[in-house]
DNA sequence: CTCTCATATCGACAAATGTCAATGTGAAGT
DNA sequence: ACTTCACATTGACATTTGTCGATATGAGAG
């Protein structure tokens, strides 16, 4: 129960940091080899790294290893995945619209 | 630039904690005010009122004011614009479609 | 086999984040 | 006015996260 909100959050934890959305903005273009990244991020080498490792387990982007290189690409499944989850967890249930619970007004000793 | 990258940020860091993703789900079924929030949390107020201010901030969630109450829903007009912005970080662009830059065969001694 | 290169992992540290208790603030109720 | 209630803000603290340098691993090249 609560893990799979945990899990959930990891998902977007891909997005909250500015030099993985550099990372994304660079895959959009196309596969990139790990060492093209670094040339253009001003981080260390073990920071890219780390980074490639979130957005690998978020699902978003995937790896390709070619001898001894490492390819990142963005994956259009792992992207509609979390687009669904985050419309999953946006959707307004109906039924409850509107005002808070129910209709009838109420006095002004109660938020009910 | 850089600062759009980390505004971007921003609004995603309303899906990664798990007390937050808790609160979406529970203003789903309709508008809370947060007292009852708080009722289902085990949180502190305190805590309840950083963790609202993050989710007003980043536009998922709107407040109403009513007295002394403060009443939250969820925008659909906010929870659009995380679900637009998603998109727009996770498109590929055509053309640099496939494996990494240039089509023709490389060498092994080079990444490109 | 040894060396080098690309990447991953580790250990340390600083910055950001989540949490609580205490206090501030503004709106009703008495 | 005074009190109470709902919520926000502050300050302190622990945890998590981002960063780096150093080291480990694994794949060619010599």
């Amino acid at each position: 129960m609560n893990n799979k909100l945990i899990k959930n959050s990891q998902v977007f934890k891909a997005f909250c940091d500015e030099n993985r959305l550099q990372i994304l903005k660079l895959l959009q273009s196309g596969e990139k080899c790990a060492c093209v990244l670094l040339e253009k991020l001003s981080i260390g080498q073990s920071t890219l790294s780390h980074h490639m490792k979130i957005l690998v387990q978020s699902g978003v982007v995937v790896p390709r290893n070619e001898g001894k290189w490492t390819y990142y690409s963005i994956s259009e499944q792992g992207a509609q995945a979390a687009k669904d989850l985050l419309d999953k967890l946006t959707i307004v249930k109906p039924g409850k619209s509107g005002k808070s619970g129910k209709s009838g007004k109420q006095g002004k000793s109660t938020c009910k």
